[in-house]
Order: C-alpha cells, then sequence, then structure tokens
DNA sequence: TATGAATGAGCATTCATTCAT
DNA sequence: GATGAATGAATGCTCATTCAT
C-alpha cells in the first residue's frame, strides 16, 4: 500500500468526520495534505472509491476478531471485545455512522457494498447470539426476537453517538456512553451466568469510569 | 400562515424524500409547484429555513399528544400512541431521519434547533418513563438506566427503518417492523399490568399483520 | 426569443468557426459576452442544446426554400437557389460541416436529430432530382446512381469548402469555389434545357467573379 | 524504427478508430499495450507527434502506387488501383477522415503537414488525370475543370464512408458504397476505352457484390 | 530505455442566493 | 407579493505532459 494513498485515506476520514464526507471536496482533501487533484485521481478513480476503501479497511478491522470466534468454546463474547475493544476503531469512522443514508443514497456502489456486509453481518450476529443462548449467557430468544435484536443493536451501534454528540461534545466521553448503550440493550437478556467471571464487571467498570454518576 | 408558504412546505417533504434533502435544489422545489425562485426566497430566507419549518411543524404534531398527556392519570401510554398514531405522520417525513446527520453537518443552524429539540423531547420522554413507572407499567429504573433507555429509544427511532429498509424494499412493511423494533426495546421493561387492558397486544397484533412468522 | 439567448447562440457560433466547436469551452462563450457561466446554464441545459439549437435554426434557414418547392411546375431549381441564395448562411455555419463527426460521436442527441435530417433531406432532394428529370433539365438516372448521385452532393456540399480552405485563407472566395465544385458534380447530368434561359449562366457568371482564371 | 514505436501506433490507430482520436487519452494507449506513459512520451514528443506519424505512414502507403506510376505507359488507372487496392489501408485509418478537421483545428503542426500534403497531392493527381485524359482514358478537361474534380474527388475520398456510417451500421457494405461513390464521380468523364480491357468492369463487379441491386 | 508518480490547468455542470422590475 | 434573469463559487473529474529515479 503506497504512503500517498495512505495519506489521502487519513485525510479524507479526517475531514469526512470534521464537515461530513458529502461537505468535503476532493479539491479540500488535495489542500490539506499539499498533493494535485490529478494525483488523488491517480490513487483513485473517483470519490466513491475512497469511501469504498476507507469502509472496507475500517470492517476488516472491526470484524477480524469475530470472524475468529470459537463458536464451540463456551466463553461470555460481546461485551469485552465487542463493546471495548473497537472503540477507538469506530470513534476514527464516526463520519459512516453519522451520515450513512445520505451516504448510501448518494454512491450506489458504495451502497451494495454496504448491504452485502450487513447481511453478512447480520449473519454473523445471529450466530453468536444463537451461541451465547445455547451456553446460556443469554436467556433463550425466539428466530424472531434474535432478529429485533440484532436490528436494534445495529441502530445503536450506528446511531446512539450521534445521540450524546447532539448533547456534549466530550467525544470520548460519548463513545462510552455509547458503549453503554449496547450494554443496555442487550442486558434484559444476560443471565447471571454471563456475569460469573467477573469479566463483563470489569469491562462496565471500565465504560463507567469517567462517567459523571447520574444514579438516585 | 400563508397558503403559498404551506405548498412551498407540502412540495419540500414530497421532493426530500422522493430524492433526498441534499440533492433537491430550490429551483426544483419551484417547479415542482409552478412559482418562480425569487417567490420562494420571499417566504423563506433560505434552504435552511425551509427545512427548519418542516422540522418544527413535524415536531409540534409528534409532541402535541405527549404535552398533553395527564401525568397524574394511571393509563399505559407508550405504544398505542405513540408507536402505532404517528406511523404516518413519521412516514411523511422519513428523509429527516434518513439524512439527520448530513443536514446537521450542513445547516448548523438547523443543528441548534435540533439539540434544542432533542434536550426538550428527552425531558419530556424522562417524565413518561417515570410516570409509567410510577404506575407499574414500567419495571422500576434508576436516572440512569432511564437516560440509556432514552437514548437507545432515540437511536432506534432514527435508524431500525434504515436497516429493513437496506434489506428489502417495501417501505409500508419496514415501517410496522421499525415500530416492533421500538416495542422490543421497551418489552423487558414492560410489567403485566401493561397488558392487562389488552390495547397494547390489539397494537401489536397491527403491527404484526403482514408479517412473515418467523418464530420457530 | 430572448435577447440573451440569440447573443449566446451568435457568440457560440463565432467562436466554434474560430477554434472549433470540440476546443470551445462554455466558459469561453461566457467570457466572450461578458455573462456569467450559470447564466448561460439558464438559458442552455447543455452544451449539445446549444449545439442542436444551432443547427436547428441552420436548418430552418436552409430548407425553407427547399420545402416550398412545386413539384409540378416546369422549372430548373437547383443552382439558382440552393447553390447561390445559401452562401452566407454556410459560410456562418462552416463549423459544423467542418467538425460534423467528431461532434456526432460526442453528442449523441444532436446525432440522431443530425440523421433523422438526413434521412429527410436525402428525400427531398431524391424527390427534387426526379423532378429535374422529368421536367428535362436533368438526363435520365436510375434509382441507383441517383441515391450515390445524392450521396456526393452531400460529401461535397459538406466538405468541399475545407478543402479550399486548407489551401488558402480567402473564406469568401472559397467559398464560391464550394459553390462550384457542386455545380461540377451536377453538371454532367444537366441537359442544354437546363441552360436555356440564361439563369444558370448567370449564376455561374456570379460565382466566378472574382476566382482567378485558370482555364488554359 | 523500433518495435516498440510500431506498437504506440498500432495501438493509438486501433483506439482512434474505436473511440476517436480526441476521446482517446495518451494513457489509454499506454495501458492497451502495456507500457508507461513516460516510455510513450520518450518515443513521441507529445500526441500531436502520434499524428503526424501516423498520417506520415499512411500516406507513403497510399501515395507509394501514385508515385511509381510511368506517365509515359498507356494504362488506365484510376480504378483498379486507387479505388479497390487501398480500401483495406483506408479502413484502417478511418478516423483520420471521419475526425479530420477536428484534428486540424486542434493541433496547428498537423495541420500544417496534412495542408502540405494536400498540395503534393493535388499536383499528382493533376498530372494523373492530365495522363489518363492525354491516352483518352478520360474525356478532355480544363485546367479548371481538372481542379474541380479532384477538389470533388478529395471531398468524397473523404466523407462518403461517413453519409453512409450515419444511414446504417454496416462498415463493410459502406466503405464498398463509398468506393463506388468515387466511381460515379469519374464516371462522366470516363472514354469507352477505360472500360476496353474489362479491368475497370471486373472492378465494379467486385464492389457490387454485397449491394443491394437497387436500379429501376 | 523505461517507470509511474505528480502536476495543474481545464472542463461541463450545479446551485443557493440576489435583485431589479 | 411575485417574477425570473443573473451571479459566481464550487464540484467531480480528465488529461497532456514532466521528471526524478
Amino acid at each position: 500500500m503506497s504512503d500517498r494513498k495512505d495519506k489521502i485515506i487519513e485525510a479524507s476520514i479526517k475531514l469526512f468526520n470534521e464537515k461530513g464526507c458529502l461537505n468535503t471536496s476532493t479539491r479540500h482533501i488535495c489542500e490539506s495534505i499539499g498533493i494535485s487533484v490529478g494525483n488523488l485521481y491517480y490513487y483513485f478513480k473517483n470519490k466513491e472509491e475512497i469511501l469504498i476503501e476507507i469502509y472496507t479497511r475500517h470492517l476488516e478491522t472491526i470484524f477480524k476478531e469475530v470472524k475468529l470466534i470459537d463458536y464451540e468454546s463456551d466463553d461470555v463474547f460481546l461485551f469485552k471485545d465487542f463493546l471495548l475493544n473497537h472503540i477507538i476503531e469506530e470513534e476514527k469512522h464516526n463520519f459512516i455512522y453519522l451520515e450513512l443514508n445520505a451516504i448510501v443514497s448518494k454512491f450506489p456502489k458504495f451502497r451494495e457494498i454496504k448491504i452485502q456486509n450487513l447481511k453478512l453481518n447480520t449473519e454473523l450476529l445471529k450466530k453468536l447470539i444463537k451461541h451465547q443462548i445455547n451456553y446460556k449467557y443469554f436467556i433463550p430468544l425466539s428466530n424472531h426476537e434474535i432478529d429485533f435484536l440484532i436490528a436494534n443493536a445495529w441502530s445503536i451501534g450506528l446511531n446512539s453517538i450521534n445521540y450524546w454528540n447532539l448533547l456534549d461534545n466530550d467525544l470520548k466521553l460519548n463513545r462510552q456512553k455509547s458503549s453503554l448503550n449496547m450494554y443496555y440493550l442487550m442486558k434484559p437478556y444476560l443471565t447471571s451466568k454471563a456475569y460469573e467471571n467477573g469479566d463483563l464487571d470489569e469491562a462496565l467498570d471500565k465504560l463507567n469510569k469517567g462517567l459523571v454518576n447520574e444514579n438516585d
């Protein structure tokens, strides 16, 4: 992977996060790293290809671990790995979640990749939840309930950060709150076994660290 | 409120939903109702003001009922009123949810109003949930838990429709699924009393009508 | 027809003739008449539409007379009307003939209109030639011969001006030579009756005026 | 002449014919033969030089025979050699005729060479026609008439293929029709001696093969 | 000879907004 | 109130050409 290409990707991510993908022109990207427009188009056929490259790299990072899960092992998964480890990665690609639908309606090729991936991920999550049910970390759920739980997990994974960002500007804190959102979505379905080895409590402690305690 | 102004608003909503707010030009709006561009700018200072007007009216409709809730009466609220009655209203303003963050990053004034409203609505929902807890329709929840429940409700209200839309094109069906998403978010917190008078079951029946039964 | 629209058309024709249609940008056109780019696009959807407008107006002028021919009257046609009267009009639209094929391959809509017109004109010319044969201004010709005569007339009408322009820069003179080219194409098929009333000789005299006599 | 240079020329001709010279980028040429852009510019100073090389080679081929004519021998020339033998060569360089004027207005140096060559060829053709007149294959013609006959031959040689191409897509057939156009231009000037040895009839037979007979 | 990264002017087109009438 | 002509900066993208290696 060429250095220049990486720089374009990084600058794009930075600007897309700062001002939105749709409000960032290819010229802006070039100016921000001091290269010519032509040079950007030497590395990328068009703006959509930049987006696709960013998204593809992001997904690779995100799902590396999920794909390697041992579905035969008796282990609680969701929170330690999925919620905590990927906070930084997700923070870096916030704009994808913030603007997804506007992006999807403007870039049809990206849309196709997104849909393809959504289907794949839905299957992976379904498998994962069934595994957690199987090993009694989750209470039993019907297929119907699992489908809607996944849909809700997707919405929250995508959007809860936006909610907190609209309310205040502490991005780091908001990312932690966003993870807690996922936890609270799942909590009603967790069994006591899920908490047994202390991993989950430990994870929650980390997340709550820094959060203003608002309990009554 | 002038007739002409209403026409502009209606045409804008129609076009924003059809092609997206960011892909609809002011000229296009004008052509669709046969007025001049100059005339549109007589009624609205700029495109952002159109958006703000649309959003404000939308919220007024949505929260009319919520504001009129008698917080002293013993009544289950959420599903019959909030989930079902507003489906049509929400369907009409789908684009706001689909494009929210791209819009917010382009129109700073709209952003401020959005935030202001979000805070207000959060307070209203908090009051409502506490009321439901008070009358035992919801199980007891800490302030902390309520905050995250509201955040999750917001994410799901905003985004679950997108999830289903990416997977297939049946908009009507997807809107119903989206409402079920809200139900499944709340379900773990509902008491048996919530189901007692049958209103909730009736509402669920309506939602499930048309959905393929995927239970095991 | 708005004044501004006419100005754009005129400026376009001027520049297209000077530097070629494909080498003239919309910006050039705007700058040459001191209007903004946006304004040009207010009057024309795109560059192709400018071209189509130019071509359509040109054809209207060119074929006004041809369409009004009385095919029942005993009259020699071709040279007095077709060759002489339209010299100025054709001179003004030289670029269409000079660049036709490059234009046609870049602008598909223009291409369609061009083809449609070519077919129409071919029919008109066929009718006209048959009429001239009928009234004994032309010697008898088979359909096959007429087809190729028309094809040759088209090539010469389109291209002979280019030939002379490549050899020297006297545009006015070259246009006259170009008309003589058409005459010499037709000459072998003309009967003595065609020359009888003197109209043709008069026309030829006009054309030859200004031409250096190169006879031996 | 280097191999690499030949490859560039060949690839250019192929692409220019397929998509037009003006729509073919240097990068595209390079990609099609798997060399680098820099390398192309090692062999050719610029795009114009490629064109000039193509054109020069083309003319060399075309006029090799013409230059070798024995102007003292009594032989009918034009059709057997000029019209038939060069069909393939001309077919290969179709784009030059299709785009000539757009090219000429973009590439001034090419224009100069084109003009220079046009003058040379005009002289050659004049000499040839006079030779044919001398040996009674052509009827007597004044210098003036010869000039216009050459101009017409040039227009038809350049453009008649375009005429047929606009009307239908059978390139092979259209090339034959185009040759017949040249024949019909010359026919009125041919003497019976021109047909005597049968060569001409044979050539015409070949051309007419494949053409739908449309005689009445 | 050969590479391919880099340049930057150029292009067609869009669009929110203004303003004289 | 209403019109619609006019603005001009901005956008995504192309392409002939250069040049260090």
